[in-house]
DNA sequence: ACCTGAAATATTTTT
DNA sequence: TATTTCAGGT
């Protein structure tokens, strides 16, 4: 148990995990081993926090890479991770677990299926998915929509299940319960009958697991010595119970997070696990990371004035060595449309003094905002990517072919045959599709079972039969003509021979060919996944696919090479950082949203006083975002549902002191520092950071016709010559 | 099976 | 205003 000697023997080779660290992030990083909080503020360097404490428990306190777990939510920071201590400690040396929640759980459940009550090969359903499982069982149940909608049912089994309830622990207390409870029940029964685990039941299952099997729980407990999770302010009730169970008494957990950007306690996060923290592991060691290396000492100032209304925190304020910077800039727009324009000017005067769009954001609170600046934008010819909305794999198309696959390997999902029976229409129809499920629940057979002997009976009529063989023998051909392709080959020939690609050809329709588009992504990410993963390149590797297909919705990867403004909401944006921010529709009632200013219908959560400081939180999560200059803009008039509005200030503005924020005055054009050019002339003899080289000095300037090159002795590179792109450098200290 | 028009609905969404 | 969903007619 003595930590200390054997760091100590060690520690010349390990003194490069401390490199460039301040004093708080080695202490975080060095910390005995036992319960550590790190209260991170937005820009403090906590994933290198997180990053260098596995390393450091690795190469100092001599832990293997086996007994580290780290926890995220999501796959792109837990990749960010495990890439960062690769790059640390070299290829192969980091944690093998490190992953989402959800994925974890998944691992964990496919290899304790049995102690779990599960079947080995149990499929995972996403919110979709689970949506029109419920509105089907609604449909058998007789509920009529028109009193209740599919997405109460769902957000009550969600709710209930992060609550560790299940259907039959609930008690129901007057009509509108019992309906509740019985829809609940019916979908666990049918998720059971057919092996179905939505996202919140990965975590259920697994936090049963642990706490009724001693047996297991006292392995994974051995085994997972340490555990590690980021963003911890977002955890959930049943995230911190999984946390606890595998911590065990061990208590060796370092958690990471800012309760300043909790803003997803409408989905149940407890920001109040970060307060009580201390409370739940005994012992807890603090340590506050307040030294911000993203913004203008400006920004933060007005960013910690407004955070400062809040209580329920633990007091920090967070500072920078960074130059003051320009002022906070606020517009206030006649209507909607000045307001996207003033961006548009702001953005395109940038751009002339050689900033790349990249280097440009709009955060908003409402998807519905995006609209005005998609209009100006697209006539200003300004390029722009906006993120959200229906991700990849939730698209139709994908899903069909998504469903073709799992087929072809469990022929007797009864869900993907429902999905892709009469899709292309083949003639099996709804009546058709309602006679095999007779036929199939009669003799407790699948619908594939069931179809199979329906084709043999000739007291059915040919029609139906014909178009179900040809059916069944199309699902056959594919997997034949599979066996000896390669995986990429068997997603092609699936997306072909199903006859989905004809389908959206054979249609007209200006979104058929975004569609197509689409088809002919998945073949190039399934190519992907072959290489990134260590699946064997055939129709074997379906179900891994899927899988990960299920968990990891995550968008192509390297959309940030693109030159392009960055448009998302402020939820979306919460772990990024852009030179340049515009924070827009800063008005009362948008941002606060009407909705969290009053108590909601459904009686989910009543405190205003909550969700009004989850909105300042979000407020603040946007400014935070900013290196160099934010901008806020708000309007007097805009559209909502069709009508024109008024709008008056947001109270946050109020909140942020005078000196920090100037008023752009009406019409006149901005003129301020973010837009001076960094002159690669004036680098010589500065140390800057590469984008992809590290830390480097400048040695040398010289220019090939329009393009200057820069001779830079980078620390872990050795000498190279590079070409000026402004996005890739940035000048230090 | 497919089309059509009325009706309902619109905060945020890591998995 | 824009989008989705559903009932009802053909």
């Amino acid at each position: 148990m003595n930590y200390q000697n054997r760091s100590f023997e060690r520690l010349t080779d390990v003194s490069e995990i401390l490199d460039r660290l301040n004093d708080r992030q080695r202490e975080a990083v060095v910390a005995e081993p036992g319960p550590l909080l790190v209260t991170a503020g937005a820009g403090s360097g906590k994933t290198s926090v997180l990053v260098r404490r596995i390393a450091w428990l690795i190469k100092a306190f001599g832990v293997s890479k086996h007994q580290i777990m780290a926890v995220t939510f999501t796959n792109k920071a837990a990749r960010e991770m495990k890439s960062r201590v690769e790059d640390l400690l070299g290829m192969n040396e980091a944690p093998y677990r490190i992953g989402t929640f959800h994925g974890l759980s998944n691992s964990f459940l496919r290899i304790y299926h049995e102690a779990a009550g599960l079947e080995s090969d149990f499929t995972i359903l996403d919110s979709g998915d689970q949506k029109s499982l419920i509105s089907r069982l609604n449909r058998d149940l007789r509920i009529s929509v028109g009193e209740f909608k599919p997405q109460q049912f769902q957000n009550f089994i969600n709710r209930s299940k992060s609550n560790e309830l299940r259907a039959t622990a609930l008690s129901p207390r007057n009509y509108r319960e019992q309906i509740f409870v019985r829809v609940y029940e019916a979908y666990e029964n049918y998720c059971e009958a057919n092996s179905l685990v939505d996202f919140e039941e990965l975590l259920l299952r697994t936090v049963e697991l642990l706490k009724r099997n001693q047996l297991v729980r006292e392995e994974l407990q051995d085994r997972y010595q340490h555990v590690l999770v980021d963003e911890f302010q977002d955890t959930n009730s049943m995230q911190l119970e999984w946390l606890k169970l595998f911590c065990g008494k061990r208590n060796q957990i370092t958690a990471v997070g800012d309760e300043d950007q909790s803003i997803y306690g409408w989905r149940g996060a407890l920001a109040e696990n970060m307060i009580q923290f201390e409370a739940i592991f005994p012992g807890t060691r603090i340590v506050r990371l307040e030294q911000n290396y993203r913004s203008t000492q400006t920004i933060l100032n007005a960013a910690n004035a407004v955070i400062q209304h809040n209580d329920q925190r633990y007091s920090k304020e967070l500072w920078t060595e960074r130059k003051k910077g320009a002022s906070v800039k606020l517009f206030n727009a006649y209507d909607s449309g000045q307001e996207a324009k003033f961006v548009a000017e702001v953005i395109l005067s940038g751009v002339s003094r050689s900033i790349p769009y990249s280097n440009f954001a709009v955060l908003y609170r409402t998807n519905a905002q995006s609209r005005e600046f998609e209009e100006v934008f697209g006539y200003q010819q300004i390029p722009f990517r906006i993120y959200g909305g229906l991700r990849f794999y939730q698209r139709k198309e994908i899903k069909d072919i998504l469903a073709y696959l799992r087929l072809l390997v469990e022929p007797n999902n009864n869900e993907a045959f429902s999905r892709v029976v009469n899709f292309p229409r083949r003639g099996i129809g709804s009546v058709a599709q309602e006679r095999i499920a007779q036929y199939a629940s009669s003799r407790n057979l699948s619908y594939w079972q069931a179809s199979s002997e329906i084709v043999k009976d000739y007291s059915v009529q040919v029609h139906f039969r014909a178009a179900l063989t040809n059916f069944l023998e199309l699902i056959n051909r594919i997997r034949e003509e599979g066996e000896h392709e390669s995986f990429g080959d068997v997603i092609a020939s699936t997306i072909s021979i199903s006859g989905v690609k004809q389908f959206y050809k054979s249609r007209k329709l200006e979104s058929d060919i975004t569609r197509i588009e689409n088809l002919d992504e998945l073949e190039n990410a399934a190519v992907n996944f072959i290489r990134r993963s260590n699946c064997k390149d055939s129709i074997e590797s379906i179900r891994p696919f899927l899988d990960t297909v299920a968990l990891d919705s995550d968008d192509k990867h390297d959309e940030n090479t693109l030159n392009a403004v960055q448009v998302m909401t402020l939820h979306l944006a919460k772990g990024l950082e852009f030179p340049v921010v515009f924070l827009v529709g800063v008005d009362e009632n948008l941002l606060p949203h009407v909705l969290s200013l009053k108590s909601d219908q459904n009686g989910r959560r009543g405190a205003d006083k909550d969700s009004l400081a989850e909105e300042r939180r979000l407020f603040y999560v946007g400014m935070t975002r900013a290196e160099q200059q934010l901008f806020l803009t708000r309007s007097g008039i805009r559209m909502v549902r069709g009508r024109m509005s008024v709008f008056r200030p947001s109270r946050f503005l109020k909140e942020i002191p005078r000196q920090f924020l100037d008023t752009v005055p009406f019409n006149q054009k901005i003129d301020s520092d973010f837009t001076k050019k960094i002159n690669p002339d004036d680098l010589l003899g500065s140390t800057i950071d590469h984008r992809v080289f590290g830390r480097g000095c400048v040695t040398g300037l010289r220019h090939e016709g329009k393009f200057p090159v820069l001779t830079i002795d980078f620390d872990e590179h050795g000498t190279k010559q590079v070409l000026w792109e402004m996005n890739n450098f940035k000048v230090r200290r």
